[in-house]
Order: C-alpha cells, then sequence, then structure tokens
DNA sequence: CCTAATTAAATGTATATACATTAAATACTT
DNA sequence: AAGTATTTAATGTATATACATTTAATTAGG
C-alpha cells in the first residue's frame, strides 16, 4: 500500500521528504509485527535481539558494552533488557573476573531452545518480505539506505 | 556506513535478512536524530506529527480518530499526545456539538508559529538525506517499501 | 421507544524509553 | 603511591508505549 494511503496525505514535499517518512512508517509497521509475533514467546524484540546477539557469541560471553554496539536501537538500556532475561533464565550474567566492572553475559541452554522454538514457529517477516520482493530489490534498497546514513 | 558495520555483524541469513534489519535500524536513527532536533522546542517527534497533521487541515478541525489515520505510528495515543499540546497551548480543543462522542482538535496560532519557527531553524533531516542520495535513488526506495508492506 | 450493539475518546496499568546521575573498578599522571 | 580521570554498568525518574478497560454518546433492531 502506498504510504500515500497508509497515512491518508495526497502529496509530499519531495521524494526526500517521502522517504524519511517512508523508513518511520515501514519502521513502525515492522515493529508492530514483532511485538505480535513475539509476543506468544514472552519477549519483546529488544529482548529478542539481545537473545540473537547471545546466541551469535554463543559459547562465549559478551560485556554489556558489546550487546548495546550489536543492538539496532542504540538507545535501549541494554542492562535492564539483561535483567528482564536473567529473570526468565535465558541469560546468565556474572562478574568478569579480569575486569570487575564488567559482566560476562552469556545465552542459556533455555535461551537456545527458545529461539530455536520461535524459529520454527513463526513466520518470519523476512519471509513476508521475499513474498512481495526480489532479491534484486531487497539489495538496492539495502544499498541505499547504508549509503543514507552518511 | 554500512549496517554490518553499525550493528558489528559480518553477514545476513539473506539479502531480506539485512533488509528487515536494515529498515528498523535506519528508522531509529532517524528518530534519535528528531529527537534531538525537536527538543529545543519541547515537542516529542509523535507531537511534532500532529502537529503538522494539523497545519494540514487548518483552518478545519479534525478528530482524534482521524488523526490517528493520518500518524506515522499507528499505535501512539492520540488521546494523550492532543493532552500534552492542549497543555502546551499548541492545539485547542473542543467538543463537536454534531456528535459529542467526538472531539474538535485543531492548531493554534501558537502552534502554527511554532512549526514555522521549527521549519525555519532545524537542519531537517530531509536536507540531510538530500545530500548523501539521488532524487532517483530516494524515488526507488520509496516504490519498493510501498511494495513490501502489501 | 427501549434495550443491545457500536463507536469515539479517555483512562488504567504494566512495561519500555530517553537520558542524567551514581557507584564501582581500573587507568592514568605526576 | 595518591589523587584524578575514565570506563563500565546500574539506577533514578520523567515520559511514552502497548494494549485492555471504561465511560459516554449514538445507532440499530425488535
Amino acid at each position: 500500500m502506498k504510504l500515500e494511503d497508509e497515512i491518508k496525505q495526497k502529496k509530499f514535499k519531495s521524494e526526500y521528504q517521502k522517504l524519511l517518512l517512508n523508513v518511520i512508517f515501514t519502521g513502525n509497521w515492522l515493529n508492530s509485527l514483532s511485538i505480535k509475533a513475539f509476543k506468544p514467546y514472552g519477549v519483546s524484540p529488544q529482548q529478542y535481539n539481545v537473545l540473537r546477539i547471545l546466541k551469535g557469541q554463543h559459547p562465549n560471553s559478551i560485556m554489556v558494552n558489546q550487546i548495546v554496539e550489536r543492538m539496532l536501537d542504540k538507545n535501549s538500556n541494554a542492562s535492564r533488557l539483561v535483567d528482564k532475561l536473567v529473570i526468565k533464565n535465558l541469560v546468565k550474567r556474572e562478574t568478569c573476573e579480569k575486569d570487575r566492572r564488567q559482566m560476562d553475559v552469556a545465552i542459556t541452554d533455555k535461551g537456545l531452545k527458545l529461539l530455536d522454538d520461535m524459529e520454527k514457529n513463526i513466520e518470519h517477516v523476512d519471509q513476508l518480505i521475499a513474498k512481495t520482493l526480489s532479491k534484486k530489490e531487497a539489495e538496492e534498497v539495502n544499498v541505499i539506505l547504508d549509503k543514507m546514513r552518511e
């Protein structure tokens, strides 16, 4: 659906203005889909993001700072996200003995199992996108978005 | 900067997977820029969005529902956003006499003046984008994002 | 009409976000 | 080595979000 219809705006000041609104709108749209898809598993998109990052490091652990560096939203409070995940036993956290300011964070077996479960059962958004876009189109947008943030 | 570097991830499962992350990441990036740019004027990006919508209708008023229909984030609580704007005297709200369930919301002169002020002083993000992208590139992404949400 | 269903907006509430501050550990600097 | 600066994470707090519930007004159906 065209952005014009999604937000009932007939025209935009410029193609750049539309791009700006389109990226924000589409980001919100994807976020809403994720919230709904993840809800049955009791995790938010941000918590999911942290779990995926930790899975990428498994079986090693990483520090909180490194989690933030890898997150999609740099403003999120990784400390508190990890809190939530520790409570649910999806990750473990312990003081790093080499530098006691740092925390070593790692995904647990339960966390890995949850991700596996989600992987199997969620109609993932990237599959959804694959239905409407060609690989070439996806590539094009990726190149341009990367360029846009310069 | 390439998404790979922004989130320190060497590779993605697919071009679609990268697209998904790229749109969310870039949306967050734009949102952060907006928060910072709008902060000196005492409005959040969502409040700004409402003001722009009301300016588009000026001098007419519209109901809360219609504001939501036009917003970039459909999950936002327009009722409470309008509350905030009323307190700051940027919009006025009164019961619609034709249907007393509805509220007529309109932008005030102070609201118009604020938008005007912001317009003049903010290095707008769309100008920023214009520096790195051609109009053709912006168009391409717009077409593809519109298609993606089908 | 009178009740039930629907619609519009407001409210409640639990959680999340933005961002500043604090606390603790380590690294510098002279 | 002592004091200062820096780094890491946690915490405080005001505001925002997601979403269910409530309240009030209107419409529909018997």
